[in-house]
DNA sequence: ATTTGTCGTTTACCGTGGTAAATTACAATC
DNA sequence: GATTGTAATTTACCACGGTAAACGACAAAT
C-alpha cells in the first residue's frame, strides 16, 4: 500500500517509469547528468527498491535489466495525501494557497487548473 | 532556510503553533491522544528541533516552555515545494489532478479553490 | 595467457528520525 | 528527614536512506 520511497530512489524510479525498463548503468548516467553519483550507490539502491517490492529484475546476458512493479500513479498519489494529510491536515485550499503564492504558474497551466477544477464540480455536482 | 522535519517532529511543532507555546508535558499529552508516545521521546525531539533552531525555550520555575522560531508558513510552503518539485516535477496541475482524484472535496473546499484559483488568475493578468 | 573493463555482491559507514529506559536533580509531601 | 513525583539530561538502540569502496566473476581486448 503506502510506497515511501527516500528521494534518489524516486530518481531511479522516475527513470524506469519514462524508459520502462533500464540497466542499472543506464540509470547511474541518466541520474549523473543532474548530478554525480557513484555506480555503486545506484546499484545499491536498486537492491533496496527491489527489496521492498518497488521494481524487478530479468538477466539479459549478463547485465540485469530493471523494471518498474509499481506505477507512478500509486507513488504520486500517496506523496501527495501524505502531505495533504500531514502538513496541510487535508485543506486542499491550504495547500492549494501556499502554492500558488509560493510558484511562478503558467498561463497555461493556470488554464487546465482551471479547467480541472470545473469538471471536478461538474461530476460532483451528480 | 529549508527546514526538514520528521512526523513527530512536525505534530509537536503543530502543537506549538496553535498554542503559541507550551510545556514538554503539554505536548506529550496533546501527541498521546491521537496515538500514546513516551514522555522521554517527545523530550528527545525537543531537543533535536532545538538543535536545528526550529524551537527555543524559556524557563519558568523548574520547566521549560517552548516556543516556535520558525512560523508554520516557512515549513508548510517548503514542504509543498519540495513535493511538487520532487514528485510532480513542477506540474502543479499534475499534483492537483491527483488530488482532485483521490480525496473527497466537500462543497465549500470547491469553492474556495475556485476563488483562489480566480483571485490569482486575476492578478496575475497585472 | 594476461590485462582491462564491467558486472553484480558484500561490506561498511554516516546522518537523521524515532523510540525510550536509566539517571540525576530537586521540590513538595508525609 | 525520607519518600514521592516530576523535570531535564544522558545514554543507547534501531531503521532507513544515502554514500561508496572493496571484492569476486567473467568476457573482451591485447
Amino acid at each position: 500500500m503506502s510506497v515511501s520511497l527516500g528521494s534518489v530512489q524516486l530518481r531511479i524510479m522516475q527513470v524506469l517509469w519514462t524508459e520502462g525498463e533500464a540497466t542499472a548503468r543506464r540509470i547511474t548516467d541518466a541520474l549523473s547528468e543532474s548530478s554525480p553519483i557513484a555506480h555503486s550507490t545506484v546499484q545499491t539502491l536498486l537492491r533496496k527498491l527491489e527489496a521492498k517490492k518497488a521494481i524487478t529484475h530479468i538477466q539479459q546476458d549478463r547485465t540485469f535489466v530493471f523494471r518498474p512493479l509499481i506505477a507512478e500513479n500509486e507513488v504520486t498519489r500517496s506523496a501527495a495525501q501524505d502531505l495533504l494529510a500531514r502538513v496541510f491536515q487535508g485543506s486542499l485550499s491550504g495547500l492549494m494557497a501556499h502554492l500558488l503564492e509560493s510558484e511562478e504558474v503558467s498561463e497555461s497551466e493556470m488554464k487546465r487548473l482551471r479547467e480541472l477544477i470545473e469538471s471536478k464540480a461538474k461530476e460532483s455536482k451528480k
